[in-house]
DNA sequence: TTGACATATTCCGATATAGGCATATATTTG
DNA sequence: CAAATATATGCCTATATCGGAATATGTCAA
């Protein structure tokens, strides 16, 4: 079996960088197709197909006005995986806590071996 | 070209269910491949398969003890994703506000009509 | 050393991809 | 209607994949 399809979720839709940053730009408003291919420097028929799979995967939104459709990102379909890397945030959480705690153990026994330094002179 | 490589980064590697389900046994507690073949219910080449690739993304540690490998995720190595996706946050908080106004725009429509009816009658 | 156990790697086949280019499909304008 | 504009799709190639089966590597125990 090959990869997932891209159209499959959010999750693989998401893992092309280009589709990251196409989500970026259309999330603040929405663009013309040809807004984005000037904005972001991807050839047109790359970026249709890229607004094809957000699409497929309900992560934009599009909007017919004569011979330009607008798109726009669909912040909602982003939280899914939001939800998911915020169950480890307590994790990383815990990590960073142990981290510090050890370099105060360090910093504390640096400042005591420099103690005893001062005692010896 | 092909699909970007799943060990280019952490999306990649992320975007394999399997792979997060994975992830979410090894954030808990650090487990040896066996347990992960016999919780999943993966064939043990394929768990050594996603294992190489989330230990080269960063997103497992291992540890060898004996004849066993015990693996745990690095909750740190999923922050970067959990913080593209928080940048939608806002927006996906205004929307929902706009559904909500829309809703009780219409509710109250809805009363007025209702007083309106009433009236009628 | 031999064998049992734990894990990793390799080879295979089928498939989905991304990019580049050409072209098809609207839609507006003259 | 014809030309121009805006976007989408089709075809092609190279490549990275995932799963399955076989096998290799590494470690402990008798």
């Amino acid at each position: 079996m090959a990869r997932a399809a891209t159209t499959s979720d959010a999750f693989n839709a998401v893992a092309e960088p280009r589709r990251r940053e196409i989500l970026t730009l259309l999330v603040v408003r929405e663009h013309a197709v040809s807004e984005i291919v000037a904005t972001l420097r991807i050839d047109q028929p790359s970026v249709s197909k890229h607004l094809r799979v957000l699409r497929d995967t309900g992560l934009v939104r599009m909007r017919c006005q004569g011979r330009q459709k607008f798109y726009q990102t669909n912040a909602e379909a982003i939280r899914p995986m939001h939800d998911w890397t915020a169950t480890f945030e307590r994790y990383w959480r815990h990590q960073l806590m142990r981290v510090k705690e050890r370099a105060e153990a360090k910093a504390s026994q640096i400042s005591a071996s420099d103690a005893a330094n001062k005692e010896k002179k």
